[in-house]
DNA sequence: CCGATATTCAAACGTCCGTTTGAATCGTAT
DNA sequence: ATACGATTCAAACGGACGTTTGAATATCGG
């Protein structure tokens, strides 16, 4: 479990309001965004004073990191590491794409699948957290995955030799743009697809689905225009 | 120009002071998010008094309705109305997936490289909005989006007569994640794919390089898993 | 059991928020 | 020129915000 290992001096019970205010802050963050959520409701549902959020977490923006690094660091670690085991069982040949991609979603999978540890409701989080505006949490998020993203971008350029790194840049940033649009499950344009919720709401499926359109992607064909071929798209354009 | 008809009974002046505060507003939005951008910086920026903001949208969220509409509305009609054009053109046979993609970003290439209508910044501004937790901002997307939605499903259902409509909905649906996504243009993890800033400015460039990749992933073959027929990673991750 | 330390608590701090008000000013049709 | 509606303005409203304080309480090593 982790969690219930009891730092230096810190009574059995503080520890046990610290779970209890990431929980409440987990789960409000989410539905209301960082701006949008203030401590005094997130002290309240978590049954706490609401001068222990600072008396255990300094400031707001600290306890939304710690919302965050309590589930990210783990998940990102548990990728790093499938991707490990990959290659030294495939090793000397490079691990395949699809493999590569399994490793970036299941841990992803089982978090979300792990109610016990938030899952879905923090996987919804982290996807809005990519686009919230706030620069603490673009930088927070930015040292959080350099490790990881190089990583695997490392393991891509084994697998796809010919594919010149630039375009894998690119293709990385498209994958990790769906993944995160994906599990953030805005319902606006999910709801508009007609997609039953039930669909929606398992992300196994819902990764499934995901994994064989992204490989798809990030094995297709190099584009035929090296620059500007092609003029800008009048209305009527003459597309080719 | 379009904007410079003035409704009735509304002064030249007033008109002014409401593109104005539009403007200010797209801005300060963009950079700080619904919650975090209050109306006292969007008049001061603005140059105008903070009742007007009042007076000429009557709250804070009808102005955000009014500042994502400004734009919204008019590119979703343009992509409608081209998707109409290429219909017309390549009748009776279907239109190409890649002219429908065509018709998809064209109108988003011209907003972004528009500098006289705010361009760019809108753009990034509505990838974040898809992302935004308040449920007034998923209610006004949907709106405004089911009708362009449906109309391009039924064309890419023409042209993929072949994937199954459950299928196609999920295809879309990550297409339109890595779409807003790219748009959005958060800079945390652009940054660690190491692109070079000017790379992901151009939203020209950026789009060109997504349509291949999505166009890949909307015409990748039907994944062979029914269900749950696949085993996925042996190691370790029996996830299941 | 005691003394020190860690934690909780109610209350208050100053600041900023979205919104409202009512009077002053502007623009324009008569 | 005047009257009238449209618009701007400074000021204030009550409330919510993040944070701080200092006393009260719980916890635990000695």
């Amino acid at each position: 479990m982790g969690a219930s290992v009891i730092p230096l001096g810190e009574t059995r019970s503080a520890a046990a309001t610290k779970e209890r205010i990431l929980d409440a802050a987990e789960a409000l963050f989410m539905e209301h965004g960082f701006e949008g959520t203030s401590l005094r409701v997130i002290t309240t549902a978590a049954d706490v004073n609401l001068a222990s959020a600072h008396y255990h977490f300094g400031s707001k923006e600290d306890l939304f990191e710690a919302v965050l690094t309590r589930r990210l660091d783990p998940m990102n670690q548990a990728r790093v590491r499938l991707l490990d085991e990959y290659e030294r069982a495939a090793a000397p040949a490079p691990v395949s794409c699809e493999r590569i991609l399994e490793a970036l979603f299941i841990p992803a999978l089982k978090l979300a699948r792990d109610p016990q540890r938030g899952g879905a409701n923090f996987l919804r989080l982290l996807g809005r957290a990519y686009a919230d505006p706030s620069p603490f949490i673009r930088r927070f998020l930015s040292d959080q995955y350099a490790q990881m993203i190089a990583r695997f971008k490392a393991a891509f350029g084994r697998a796809l030799p010919n594919l010149p790194r630039r375009e894998l840049s690119w293709r990385l940033h498209f994958i990790m743009g769906a993944l995160s649009y994906t599990l953030a499950g805005t319902d606006a344009l999910k709801i508009i697809a007609e997609l039953t919720p039930n669909e929606t709401d398992n992300d196994e499926i819902l990764l499934r689905r995901l994994a064989p359109f992204l490989l798809a992607g990030l094995t297709a064909p190099l584009a035929d225009f090296p620059d500007a071929h092609r003029e800008g798209g009048e209305a009527s354009a003459s597309a080719d």
